[in-house]
DNA sequence: ACGGATTAAACC
DNA sequence: TGGTTTAAT
């Protein structure tokens, strides 16, 4: 349940495109020759032939379904091609679809504000491009309107109206008009993303996400739909309640069976009132909105997935029952996860902060089997290794509370681990990277972030760094012995001991930034007291701080994070018996700076001289 | 205890 | 916060 939003005051013209079973057209684009062909693509196939997870159109005429095992297809499409999903570590590997689906987005982003919504769909934001199309070239002006366009459904047509009748009207009204010019720019999209990566998708043209995205879904494959206004209700009134976006589940039954709600429409039979009184303020209104075809959210500029994760199940006998192989395939998860995080970090300087591990168990308990095993999380260090290190510890954690000091039969049935918090890499005023390209080197001002992550830039490469596997388990300890180990420590992340933020690179003093910071963990060790003894508040991690501002009293500051992560120093102050404690590059760059800068009486106070806090996180 | 692997976001 | 739950694909 989204924030109920009012609608906006402005008109919109949103898009929603979606990609038909988009791993089969992928594997289609892999070898051709299965075009045309009913296909579909499985993962793993020992058991009962794998899972389906895409069904090609050809072979939905058969019955073919989603969720149906490899077997059952073949029983009902005994020609069906089923196309694997690649397997690495011994689990499917979505990598090759991720990227399909970007080279997706690359394109539809052209002509308005794009969200990617998962790996095939994307919300489009059209309002400016089809304002403009109005009024410069408005369809009725076109000389001929592209055959995609003109195939184009448009709902609620009046009597025999022809959709080119339709686009063309001149005395529609501003909204429709939107809408046509919405549709011709769609059209091309589609046409666009079809001659570079030969993929097909539909689509939905509507005033705002919610429309747009059921519109997408009502004429498939390779089509587009439209929804002027004065359809909205007999779309809605028509439309099962479980077939709305968000009411799929739970709470879309709850209305069926409590309130007798069938359809949308039925919706408009309650008032606000009542429907805040029953399922609270937000939904409510949330609810009453939708069955008016009312919907403000708002399509977000974002082109990148908001984490990163991977899993894998391991249902019936397959359970994972020692400690040896849950680090396995935990270990397996975080090389995954690490490639990706670095390849992010490669390819849009972008950071994770928070690692998190999630897993399903069983366990016996009296009779009866328990499954609740809680998930955790912790600070992200960049490097398999590390990842691998941080996640063993948090399953440990986890594990220990699921067993609730019994020791008794344990098994897994299921393990993920995912990034999450991610923010771009900083370029800011006070970054360590403008730190160096302005004191010490020849570097250009203007130094981006770009260039840090230079061909030359050292990073840590996955190849550079074994994960421990199998080997390694004989060292661990049994399950009911592990108590003591932590030290009363609960995250991985208040234990590590090393401290390493950044590598540097000497050659150009180029610094790539790999890993990061817990708060906590320094505050402990270098308590944020600032400037000439006052009383070091504990909360320094609250504290807001301009950068400009440090003009007065001279400090320098390294902002580790994108506006989060700040290591401060005084220039009279700082203490070089603390200096040794810091992390090494961090360490070396205090160093060349002292040098550099023009200290007359350095003072002996430990702790005083330097903070390390994140800055409270700036919400746009 | 076979609808798997991911994502996102609300809720407490 | 962190952790849990719901939902969608």
């Amino acid at each position: 349940m989204p924030i109920a939003r009012p609608a906006p005051q402005a008109p919109r013209v949103i898009a929603h495109v979606d990609l038909d079973c988009f791993y089969v057209q992928v594997e289609q684009r892999r070898r051709p020759e299965l075009r045309g062909l009913p296909t579909a693509v499985v993962q793993y196939n020992a058991w009962k032939g794998g899972g389906l997870i895409a069904v090609g159109y050809e072979a939905r005429k058969f019955g073919v379904k989603r969720s149906m095992r490899g077997d059952e297809a073949k029983m009902v499409c005994p020609d069906i091609q089923l196309v694997q999903v690649p397997v690495a570590r011994g689990k499917a590997d979505l990598n090759l679809y991720r990227d399909a689906g970007s080279e997706v987005v690359s394109i539809l982003a052209a002509k308005g504000r794009c969200e990617r919504a998962s790996i095939d769909e994307v919300y489009l934001d059209l309002t400016a491009a089809a304002e403009q199309m109005l009024t410069a070239t408005p369809p009725d002006t076109l000389q001929e309107i592209d055959e995609e366009t003109l195939k184009s459904h448009v709902l609620g047509l009046q009597n025999g109206e022809s959709v080119k009748q339709w686009l063309c009207r001149t005395d529609a009204d501003h909204l429709d008009r939107l809408l046509a010019c919405g549709a011709v720019i769609v059209a091309e999209l589609r046409a666009e993303v079809l001659k570079k990566t030969s993929f097909t998708c539909s689509a939905g043209i509507a005033h705002n996400k919610m429309l747009a995205k059921l519109a997408s879904g009502i004429h498939k494959p390779a089509q587009q739909t439209v929804v002027p206004s004065s359809s909205v209700p007999d779309l809605l009134g028509s439309l099962p309640i479980n077939k709305m976006k968000q009411l799929g589940g739970k709470l879309g039954s709850s209305l069926q069976k409590e309130l007798g709600v069938a359809t949308v429409g039925d919706l408009l039979h309650f008032t606000e009132e009542k429907l805040q009184e029953l399922y609270g303020w937000n939904t409510g209104a949330w609810l009453w909105n939708i069955a008016r075809g009312i919907n403000g959210d708002e399509v977000e500029g974002r082109l990148l997935p908001k984490s990163h994760g991977c899993g894998k199940t391991f249902p019936g006998q397959q359970a994972l029952k020692s400690l040896s192989v849950v680090k396995h395939w935990l270990n397996g998860l975080c090389e995954e996860l690490s490639e990706r995080l670095q390849a992010d970090l490669d390819k849009n300087k972008r950071l994770a902060h928070t690692l998190i591990i999630h897993a399903d168990g069983s366990k016996a308990q009296g009779a009866l089997t328990k499954r609740k095993f809680p998930s955790k999380s912790c600070p992200l260090r960049y490097g398999t290794a590390k990842i691998q290190e941080d996640a063993w510890k948090l399953f440990e954690s986890g594990l220990r509370e699921f067993l609730d000091l019994q020791s008794s039969e344990w098994a897994v049935t299921s393990l993920s681990v995912s990034a999450s918090k991610i923010f771009p890499v900083p370029t800011g005023t006070n970054s360590i990277v403008k730190y160096f390209g302005e004191k010490q080197q020849s570097y250009s001002q203007t130094s981006e972030v770009c260039d840090v992550y230079g061909e030359d830039t050292t990073s840590i490469s996955s190849s550079e760094i074994s994960g421990d596997h199998l080997s390694e388990a004989s060292d661990l300890q049994p399950v009911n012995h592990f108590g003591e180990e932590n030290n009363g420590c609960h995250s991985p992340g208040m234990t590590h001991q090393t401290n390493k933020c950044s590598t540097v690179n000497r050659e150009k003093g180029v610094c790539s930034i790999l890993e990061h910071f817990h708060p906590i963990r320094f505050l402990k060790h270098f308590p944020p007291t600032v400037d000439g003894g006052t009383s070091g508040s504990k909360d320094e991690e609250t504290e807001s701080f301009k950068n400009e501002d440090a003009g007065t009293s001279p400090s320098h500051e390294i902002q580790v994070d994108q506006q989060r992560e700040i290591w401060r120093f005084n220039v009279e102050d700082v203490d070089l018996s603390i200096v040794k404690e810091l992390p090494p590059e961090i360490q070396q760059e205090v160093q060349t700076w002292i040098k550099s800068s023009k200290r007359t009486n350095p003072a002996k106070r430990p702790g005083s001289s330097i903070s390390h806090y994140f800055a409270p996180v700036k919400k746009s």
